[in-house]
DNA sequence: ACATTCCTGTTATAAAATAACATAACTTTC
DNA sequence: GAAAGTTATGTTATTTTATAACAGGAATGT
């Protein structure tokens, strides 16, 4: 599982709880919190913190979802594409708290300078 | 104290928490978290995370300090600015943590469509 | 069958942030 | 200067977010 070629792709291939906290985060449309997941999640027979975060991580190693970091939650990506090389913005609404994804080219450049000083 | 006229520059204005928060922050010159702040502090008087977070929100507001969101942590702006209308960019060093600011207008046009539409 | 690897479940713990309440200090206003 | 209002502080407890550590189970390749 978990297959590091198809990034970015819908997959089949995903495990029973990436499956199911991937379905949570899709449901949601908007950034959701790991234990808010777990709660939803609860009754489906995930019981702990640690199995919705290993999930996550998984689901954000794939490409598919993105952790937004100001609001310690987790959305998923619009559309498929490698979040590798390529930098992005997240913006979040303030009253609904839909997530728009810029794929900003003009950010990569500014940040080629950062990654050539190793940053 | 906290003079919100005076956002941005180098304050006398700074209540005693403040000032020893502050001085840890620059001391370490890269993104510190908040329970290393109190450790920092515990000497000095500062015995609970409140007091710390209390503290580091107010120079947030003043616009002289920055939350690192990806790390849980605080820097100090290397410059004197505003944080209002003004998009900010933060690229952190993978290998000393060093934290550079950038004040990127081309961002802010990109953000100026999200601020419209109430992002 | 065997080794390898990855997913799973469970318990406990760490790390980060806030709630709630009481007191002290500093300003205004009269 | 006294009363009232506001802001900073101290203290305790609790919530929220995230990881460590260990054991078992399922898939995969040889
Ligand atoms: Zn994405
Ligand atoms: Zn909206
Ligand atoms: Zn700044
Ligand atoms: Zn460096």
């Amino acid at each position: 599982m978990l297959d590091l070629n198809r990034v970015g792709t819908i997959p089949g291939g995903l495990t029973k709880n990436q499956a199911l906290v991937l379905e949570i985060i899709e449901k949601a449309g908007k950034p959701i919190g790991a234990y808010e997941i777990l709660r939803e999640l609860g009754p489906r027979g995930i019981k702990s913190p640690v199995q919705v975060y290993r999930a996550v991580n998984s689901l954000i190693q794939c490409g598919i979802v993105r952790k937004v970091e100001s609001m310690n939650a987790f959305v998923r990506c619009t559309d498929a594409h490698p979040h590798r090389g390529q930098t992005t913005i997240l913006a979040v609404c303030d009253r609904c708290g839909t997530v728009v994804e810029h794929h900003d080219e003009t950010v990569d450049r500014r940040v080629a300078w950062a990654e050539q000083e190793a940053f």
